[in-house]
DNA sequence: TTAATAGTGTCTTTCAGACAATATTAT
DNA sequence: ATAATATTGTCTGAAAGACACTATTAA
């Protein structure tokens, strides 16, 4: 008898069953102010045809490089190349409700990607199936991933308040207002300019000043922004916190 | 071929390998004033005479379940008792590095449990491995318990900071001055009494009044406190903020 | 009686949000 | 020139935190 089926049998005699363990990929990115979600066209069967998350097994791996494996292939994107080291990863939360897969029970370990505007998978890879929806676009999903789906948005929605998770969505050197638009994506809807400026500005640690400023101001006018690189901070103190909406409290 | 393995080795060929998937649980309950963490004691190989999370492996069941189900066998209680019902499970995070556990891949999904003050799992069940030790007494755990239980702490000092997790630790009547007791335990810090009891009365939905008071006052005097129970808020607003330290900060 | 506690009042500082004003730039 | 935008200023109200005070109760 190996060690594995002594370990199993020892905690659960008699009632092994086979188990598989995915992980499904929420990635997240800001195209054209507009909040976008990467998703892919099932071939096979269950859900042939249908939406859903990129995903796949996991290997001899940690979980968290499954996750950006499973990105990388969908996106076509090859590490080392400088784009998909500056893609901000975070686990979500696992789903394994009996029956999510009519074939066996499958356990999946969502994950959250956030990126700048990244390029289209189907340019020159072999990732074809994969493409940018527009997250109020998703429509049905496959298995329980719109489900996973909301979850992230929710996630992304609540960390943009206390994180300076809006710095992962911006390139390297970004404006204030590149910051408020990635915010009005996220959120849905629109912020005070300038009581936003002085916000992110006031909060240590958020932003720094990179002393440069852009080459030229916005596309119908005003003056050339300054430019910032992401601080150095964890967490936002104080808070960006949204307005309270009444449906969320009670 | 079944339709099982048919799937396996569509989607990975040749590379899968067998993976067990448990839960862990994360029990926290306040004893005499001080923030407990249920333990057991490991009999087998790896880690025998370890202390280690509760846990097991996952059944024909939902995640959830599963992770109330070890809390229920741990403990010795029973579901239908009325204490069980008034537990707060929820999931925490997934940890399956390979090699945290060195029979073989393990995926584990840890739970958060949140209880009032529970009886000694000793007392009259079969569950004899298992007891309450303060959390600061945890000492070196089996596995990655230790980070497991550090996460769980993590997690539970925050949501006491946005949502009336506090309640889930006290009776279901209470005075101000015994949910000002779980911020201090669980956080690790006094409180100033004046000012939490205004802040806790103002944040709409928080606690409500019984109209009762208490029998009596505090052990070495005091007025009779007014008695609350939880109200119907699911998020605090505004929170109960921590004052901001550099550590989390940076 | 003494000491501790519940509950309330007051003041200061910080911060969010509304609104205004000015300077700068694309078209 | 015109309109849009970046940035700063001002004001109001909400809220946090420090501190003080009174009434009530256990020992």
């Amino acid at each position: 008898m190996t060690e594995e089926q002594e370990f199993l049998e020892s905690y659960n005699p008699g009632e092994y069953a086979p188990v598989a363990v995915t992980v499904d990929v929420v990635a997240l990115t800001i195209r054209e102010g507009r909040l976008h979600v990467l998703l892919v066209e099932r071939g096979g069967h269950p859900f042939a045809g249908w939406r859903a998350l990129p995903g796949g097994f996991v290997q001899d791996e940690s979980l968290d490089a499954a996750a950006l494996r499973e990105l990388a292939e969908e996106t076509g994107l090859r590490p080392g190349e400088g784009v998909l080291d500056r893609v901000h990863v975070e686990q979500l939360r696992t789903y394994g409700n009996p029956g999510r897969d009519p074939r066996m029970r499958v356990i999946s370990v969502a994950y959250l990607a956030f990126a700048p505007s990244l390029p289209d998978p189907r340019a020159g890879s072999d990732a074809a199936g994969a493409f940018w929806v527009p997250v109020e676009a998703a429509g049905e999903l496959a298995f329980d991933h719109a489900a996973i789906l909301a979850d992230g948005l929710d996630r992304a929605r609540s960390k943009l308040e206390y994180t300076p998770l809006a710095t992962a969505f911006v390139e390297s050197e970004f404006t204030i207002a590149d910051l408020r638009a990635v915010y009005a994506a996220v959120w849905g809807e629109e912020l005070h300019a300038g009581n936003f400026h002085r916000k992110v500005l006031s909060v240590p640690g958020f932003v720094e000043s990179t002393g440069e400023i852009a080459v030229r101001g916005g596309e119908r006018g005003g003056p050339k922004p300054k430019l910032y690189r992401a601080g150095d901070a964890r967490l936002l103190h104080p808070a960006l916190l949204r307005p309270a909406r009444e449906d969320d409290v009670r």
